[in-house]
DNA sequence: CTGAAAGCGCTAACAA
DNA sequence: TTGTTAGCGCTTTCAG
């Protein structure tokens, strides 16, 4: 009785070839002749072939795919979580074969251009980068494109760039949300104000569009009476909310887009007014907690820090390893916390990643 | 110059045995003297040996992993998506050697326990499965258990057995998020009203005591004047929606905790009160889209079926693969789905999972 | 109790 | 243009 052949030796035997001519034809390799390529592609159809991913792995060991990976380090926070899906997802990959190359920043958009250089040099197959500065940088995102490197944003993007996927939360539509909410939340006539970090920021900007947008469509007479940016200051935010707050005695609801959120809630408390202006919040981590309990934070959207990394590590490995296409948007809903849900978030629960000092070994080095 | 060993052969070099002996050692398998066991795992660590997990599939694909799985394959919303998760994860870990055995039951709680039976004959290391009646389920996942057979719920749970895991969204906690938005979204004072599938369900019983506890809490002086049960029947769930609204004129808000909504917003319609009364309702198919446009539906509370299914598999697989413990629990946040952020979910872009004919093969042939 | 060796399915280098 | 062969790191079997 024969052996049971498989994947390409089966092949190989059906074909009546060795598996290196298999080889070739799946692979698009020179050297072979096109009718025979044809035959085989034919046989593989028919039988259903997939490859053995980990056999492929492990054959490859030496040159295995590499991704690169540059994203801020910043304490607390939302990157820290963006690390974490990152890096759970990467552990994974590791077992399996895949390389990674960290070059974390220092601060969004801090140095990234000399970064992406770097992992460019390095020849990582694919690179992963939120993109602080789009404008510096975009001219090395298509370079890296042109090389067949596969670039993919994560949580910023290049969208002047030719990069290959963007994996985020959009700016406009988190606002939105926010917008529709507070809508929601208040009755016909309502007047509301807005604190973004600066709105020199595109992120900021689009933001306060979405809920610029979304308010009044959900609040009938409603409107928006102040916009004040907090340059992410927490003095300034404190004091510019709590003057806001005095001139505007009759506001009903308080949008702030910005992660920096204490001192508004603060400034609300300052004023007696904790509960009373319905508050909506973006981002989350542990010491809002209180202000949930409270009542002085109605609500906050959610961007889904830990989930972005992951998704996009592993769109980026799916796509090196299978040549799977690369989806060119992955646009995510940003959640809604209130105080029903707050604990379920894992903001909430873990301390923010355990960054493996050797992630950043290479980073620390430099400084 | 000598070669540089990797894996278990460069524990082997240095402990000076043999790479059978580090296997030995490294699974606590018989016949290997304890001291020599206890300095191999020490060379082990100091290394920080991690397998790779690639050539391990290889060698053991004939011993592979298999899991079980059987979930309700019902038509339309919920476990569509549940599958399109459990499927979209299996067939990645499928090319890397892992193998999954079916077993549909055509409704939830439907012959599960005779599934369940079968998934345990065939002799798998883990069975994922949605307790449709956790009474008749339990002594059979005690059996399981006790046979070192892992067993997961997914979206229903057997809190009574001794499953290992669970990865769900809470109905209790599902039902006071909606608790909570209707006492933001509504005055102090507003009556409201519940439609549930039928009270006997423990779940649907869950999510209005969550609501019941939450409501009251974020809307001051408000109240719950009716729970009505549509029995997941349209013209029983339209007659007494549109019955009740008559009873109540000054109804303000209506939840809906089971996935049958649209009968609801039919009544609405027909008594000219579609957006007029707050309706939350739970879940999300496409039909709902133009509810959502209209304002008849204010907020949908969304269970995430792709991505319970997605983490159910990925969890059981970890733990067969690595060893790494299990979570015994995984509470995921339910969404809130407002017109905003409708778009960005999957229920609204893509046609159900489409189950592979083979995935049911052995059901089919049982009917 | 321990060592040696075959082989999992695939890639890549070298031979023919 | 095609065939052959040596591993990749691990498990498993069979000798010692």
């Amino acid at each position: 009785m024969k052996k049971e052949r498989k994947g390409i030796h089966l092949i190989a035997e059906l074909a009546n070839v060795s598996i290196g001519t298999v080889d070739r034809a799946l692979h698009g390799r020179y050297g072979i002749r096109e009718a025979t390529r044809q035959r085989i592609l034919q046989i593989a159809r028919q039988i259903g072939y997939t490859p053995n991913l980990a056999a492929r792995a492990l054959s490859t060991a030496k040159s295995a795919i590499r991704i690169g990976v540059c994203i801020p380090r910043e304490i607390h926070f939302f990157y820290d979580h963006l690390w974490g899906g990152v890096l759970d997802e990467a552990r994974r990959l590791t077992q399996l074969g895949v390389m990674f190359e960290y070059r974390p920043v220092r601060a969004l958009g801090e140095q990234d251009t000399k970064a992406f250089k770097d992992l460019l040099k390095t020849g990582v197959n694919g690179i992963i980068v939120t993109a602080g500065n789009p404008k510096d940088l975009s001219p090395l995102i298509d370079e890296a494109e042109e090389k067949r490197v596969r670039v993919l944003c994560v949580s910023t993007d290049a969208p002047e760039s030719r990069r290959s996927s963007i994996v985020c939360v959009e700016p406009w539509r988190n606002g939105s949300l926010a917008g529709e909410l507070m809508g929601k939340f208040l009755p016909p006539n309502s007047k509301v104000a807005v604190v973004a970090g600066m709105l020199t920021a595109l992120d900021h900007r689009k933001k306060t569009d979405g809920f610029s947008d979304a308010f009044p469509r959900h609040c009938p007479g409603g409107g928006i009476v102040s916009i004040i940016e907090g340059h992410e200051d927490e003095d300034e935010s404190f004091q510019k909310t709590f003057d806001l707050l005095g001139r505007f005695p009759n506001l009903s609801g308080l949008y702030v887009n910005t992660v920096n959120c204490l001192p508004v809630c603060r400034a609300l408390g300052a004023r007696g007014l904790a509960g009373k202006v319905r508050l909506i919040t973006t981002d989350l981590f542990a010491e809002m907690s209180p202000y949930f309990a409270k009542g002085t934070i109605s609500a906050s959207i959610y961007q889904q820090p830990y989930r972005q990394g992951q998704i996009a590590v592993r769109i980026m490995s799916d796509h090196l390893m299978s040549k799977s296409s690369l989806p060119p948007t992955v646009y995510l809903s940003p959640g809604v916390v209130m105080s029903s849900n707050l604990e379920l978030f894992r903001e909430m629960r873990l301390a923010p990643a355990n960054l493996d000092e050797s992630v950043f070994r290479y980073a620390l080095a430099q400084e």
